[in-house]
DNA sequence: TAGATTGTTAATCGATTAACAATC
DNA sequence: TAGATTGTTAATCGATTAACAATC
């Protein structure tokens, strides 16, 4: 977040002695807030009012104050937030103010799309090593990095905050284990199946199959409701059964 | 699913006329329930009592017998649940007993990932269709299927229920734009930010940066909180500010 | 001041969990 | 029958929303 440098400063020190309890809810809705704000700064627009922003991020107004206010948020009545000093607040309150190095274990195409993604850097986080345990595939040279095995992460490797899992699932809770004690607290899963982890260490899962089961049980509700009239958008659209 | 065509008669005939109101979160789960069935099928294991396969999917068995409650679940008290019957219940609710046609807009690596990946077909979902707008790109074979414009596989491409967007940020809003005038009502979105759709359009998006973003958030917590004493598992650790 | 918009309170809603009766 | 386990009820918890007073 290099934008957010020159902010940076004032925020921490309000920050740091906060109550503690954001909601988790809110938590996942912050960096939705932080990723409309961004184009608003690069657009030069200073300050924002919560029906707008909240209608950028896809939610209601009152529900952007309400989250905003568990950061003991600065805005301006009558007049709306600050859109760089928001953007400050938010990104401090998630642990953006640092880089947080990164670990990609599996360099299979998914691997290779997430190594070679920008998203990474410049938005609090970098990838610092690459791991694989195909042969084939360790000692070669994705994206700058030269990929490693696991095991020679952990007696040689940098320090890693966040490791993410792009392996087959029957790897992953192998590496899941060798992660943790490597001791790597958080990590983003993207190999279906439920991992096992001591208590301290947090995993999010990203399933694609997961996504699209969920897509599948609206438009299936979709067919099956009134299958009569004749809001269908599409004519050449069959209906299932 | 193609483990579960034997016994889908059966269930599809009690599920047709169920209440209707599955929770949102409990829609959420089922994907994890069928994931953690899959492999007790394939050990030929044919029971399972709610505590066991709660421990698979990672949630509380409470959680996982009153989720499957508002299927009409046929669990046996005493006994347990039937592994393929089940299965084939979530699958039939979930809405998996046919295949959904899928396109996916974006050849970058991402898409490509996505195109390779296995999950797919037997799982509910057919690649019907692969789109990009970049003339280097169209015309190319991935995975067996010629790569189009999206303009050309609105007039003449196979009809598709499911869209995947894995362009590049700017170009999202566009590319749901079409696919909804295409018929497309279901949409899983890997660009970083929100898409504008009529009501009747479901969209799920999967962002890389929120979920390291809420991975990084708890990693701060942790750091703030006790940087005292030792419970730190790795000694070269380092604490952050 | 008048108009706009925040931050908060209270009400509602939905989801989770604990407890246990039903029953295989 | 006795033991095991489901399905459901009731209690708790957390999240969302509506309403509005505070205040710029």
């Amino acid at each position: 977040m290099s934008w957010l440098r020159g902010v940076r400063a004032e925020v921490v020190h309000e920050s740091v002695r906060r109550t503690g309890g954001v909601p988790e809810a809110t938590v996942g809705r912050l960096p939705l807030y932080l990723r409309a704000l961004t184009p608003l700064h690069d657009q030069g627009i200073t300050n924002i009012a919560s029906e707008e922003l909240a209608a950028l991020a896809g939610v209601r107004s009152t529900q952007l104050r309400k989250d905003l206010s568990h950061l003991g948020s600065y805005g301006v009545r009558g007049v709306g937030y600050d859109v760089d000093l928001l953007a400050a607040q938010i990104a401090q309150e998630l642990g953006l103010t640092q880089e947080w190095p990164v670990v990609i274990v599996g360099m299979g195409n998914l691997g290779r799309a997430l190594a070679s993604y920008g998203g990474f850097s410049g938005r609090g986080f970098r990838i610092v090593a690459l791991a694989d345990d195909d042969p084939a595939v360790v000692g070669t040279r994705v994206e700058g990095l030269t990929v490693s095995t696991l095991a020679d992460l952990a007696t040689a490797g940098p320090t890693v905050a966040i490791g993410v899992i792009t392996t087959p699932a029957p790897a992953a809770q192998a590496v899941a284990d060798q992660l943790v004690a490597m001791g790597v607290r958080s990590i983003l899963n993207f190999a279906p199946g439920h991992l096992t982890v001591p208590d301290e260490v947090d995993v999010r899962g990203v399933d694609l199959a997961t996504e699209l089961q969920i897509l599948a049980f609206h438009e299936q509700r979709r067919l099956l409701a009134v299958p009569t009239s004749g809001q269908v958008p599409s004519e050449d659209r069959e209906v299932a059964g």
